[in-house]
DNA sequence: CTGCATCCGACTCGATACTG
DNA sequence: CAGTATCGAGTCGGATGCAG
C-alpha cells in the first residue's frame, strides 16, 4: 500500500491506493480486457515486471482484482474503478494535448488499434495493412497488421502476406488520428496520411478501426501545454 | 512534474501529473473553496509547506491553477477535474469503508463540518456547541464551534462563551456519521452519541449540518477492507 | 502570520539480470 | 510464460530557518 494521508476522507482513502505510479494505469488495461501478466506488460511497457508483480498483488490485497488461473481478473470494486478511469481521461484528452516524442509508443498505438478492430468491418478475406511511420527509427517503423474476420495479429518483422494496403504517415499524424485530434478525412487530404493500395481497400479501411474511445470527446477552445518541460 | 509513462494514452498523460502524492487532495481543498496557502494547509495538515508549495507550483505550471493576490484559483481545467474527484470520493466512500485510528483526524472533521453548516438554518443568537471525543488524547478532546447566523468559529480551546449544546460521541463514530456510515437517530438510539442540552436545541442540531457531500452514495452490498496492514 | 528554501534520512522506483 | 533478485539513483517527508 502507498503511505496513509491520515485523512477519512474517501477521496484520500481511495488515492492511498491509487496515486502510486503505474496503478491506474493497470487498472485501464485490465478494464480494456486485457487480464495475464505479459499481455498487462504490453499495456505498460515501460514498467519493469517486478514492479508489475508488486501493483498486482497489492490491488489483490485491496480487492481490487482476483487472481485464477493465471488470469488477474476485476472485481466489482475494480470494475467501479471505470468512471474514474474515464473521468481521467476525459480530462487528459482535453487538457493535455501536446505530446512529447516520447509519448509516442508504435507498438502500443498498433496494439491500441488491434483492440478497437470493428468486428465484422473487415473483408471476408485475408488482408495485411502494412504500416510505415517515416520519422520513427528504422528498428520500430514498420509494422503489419494481419486481420482475418475473426482474428488480428501485429507484427513488428514481415509475416511475408502479401500486403493489400499501405498506410504511411509520421507517427505523430497517426496517434492524432488515433487520439481524435486530427479527422482522417483532413489527414488524407492535406497529405499527413497516404495510403497506397486498392482504390476499395482505401476507401473502407478507416472504417475497419474504432477510434480511442475518447476520440469524439469534444476539446476546450484553447489547450494548455502540459509542461513536459 | 511527474515522472513521463512514455505513453499517449489520456489517462497516461493526465496521471503523469496527478498521481504524485498529495496533488488530488490539493485539487480537492480548491474545489472545496479554499484559496489561501494556509487555509490549504489545514486542509493537508501532514504535508509539509514545503512541498505544498512546490505542488502547487506544479500545478500551476500545468495549468490547473494560477496565484493571484496570495490565492490560489483554478483554471477552467482545475475546475474540470472536479468529476475525477467525485468518482475517486465515491469509490473510495463504497469500497474503502474501513478505517484506521490515524485516519481519525478531528480537526479536519471540525473543519469540515464547519464548511457545511447549512446557511439559515441556525438559531439567529450565537450558539455553541462543544464536542468531547472521549477516546481521544486530552490535547484534542474538545472542539467548540461557534455560531452566529453569519459567521461559524472552529475553536480547540474554549473561547469562553456558554456552551448551548455538548456533543459527546467517540470520534469515530462522529466520523461515521458525517461519513454517513451510520445515521444521525441511530446513533442516538444506540448511544453512541449523546446530546446535552435544552430539547430545542438537541432536535435541531442535527439539520444544521449538511454531512458529507458523499454521504448519500449508495453502498455495495459486501464491504472489502482496505488494507491498512 | 504567510509563504517559502535548505538539508538530510528513509524509502521507492527503474534497469538489468536471473529462476521455475 | 510468469514472475524474483539485486542495487544505484532519485524522491518524499520532516525539521529547521528566514524573508515580507
Amino acid at each position: 500500500m502507498g503511505a496513509s494521508y491520515y485523512q477519512f476522507c474517501p477521496v484520500a482513502k481511495a488515492m492511498e491506493l491509487l496515486d502510486e505510479r503505474w496503478t491506474l494505469l493497470i487498472v485501464r488495461e485490465l478494464l480494456s480486457g486485457s487480464g495475464r501478466f505479459n499481455e498487462l506488460r504490453r499495456g505498460v511497457p515501460r514498467m519493469s515486471p517486478t514492479l508489475l508483480s508488486k501493483r498486482l498483488n497489492q490491488l489483490a490485497r485491496a480487492g481490487v482484482l482476483t487472481k485464477k488461473d493465471d488470469r488477474y481478473i476485476l472485481t466489482p470494486a475494480g470494475e467501479e474503478l471505470r468512471p474514474v478511469v474515464e473521468a481521467l481521461a476525459v480530462w487528459g484528452v482535453r487538457w493535455i494535448g501536446e505530446l512529447g516524442d516520447q509519448d509516442l509508443d508504435p507498438q502500443l498505438l498498433l496494439w491500441d488499434m488491434r483492440r478497437n478492430i470493428v468486428p465484422g468491418a473487415l473483408p471476408a478475406h485475408r488482408t495485411v495493412i502494412l504500416f510505415a511511420f517515416p520519422d520513427v527509427p528504422a528498428r520500430t517503423r514498420h509494422w503489419w497488421l494481419v486481420l482475418t474476420p475473426d482474428n488480428a495479429d501485429v507484427c513488428d518483422t514481415d509475416p511475408g502476406f502479401e500486403v493489400s494496403v499501405t498506410v504511411t504517415a509520421d507517427l505523430r499524424d497517426m496517434v492524432r488520428i488515433w487520439r481524435g485530434d486530427l479527422s482522417w478525412p483532413d489527414a488524407l487530404r492535406s497529405g499527413a496520411l497516404d495510403l497506397q493500395g486498392p482504390e476499395t481497400v482505401r476507401r473502407t479501411l478507416p472504417t475497419w478501426f474504432a477510434l480511442s474511445p475518447f476520440a469524439a470527446v469534444p476539446r476546450p477552445a484553447i489547450h494548455h501545454v502540459g509542461g513536459n518541460s
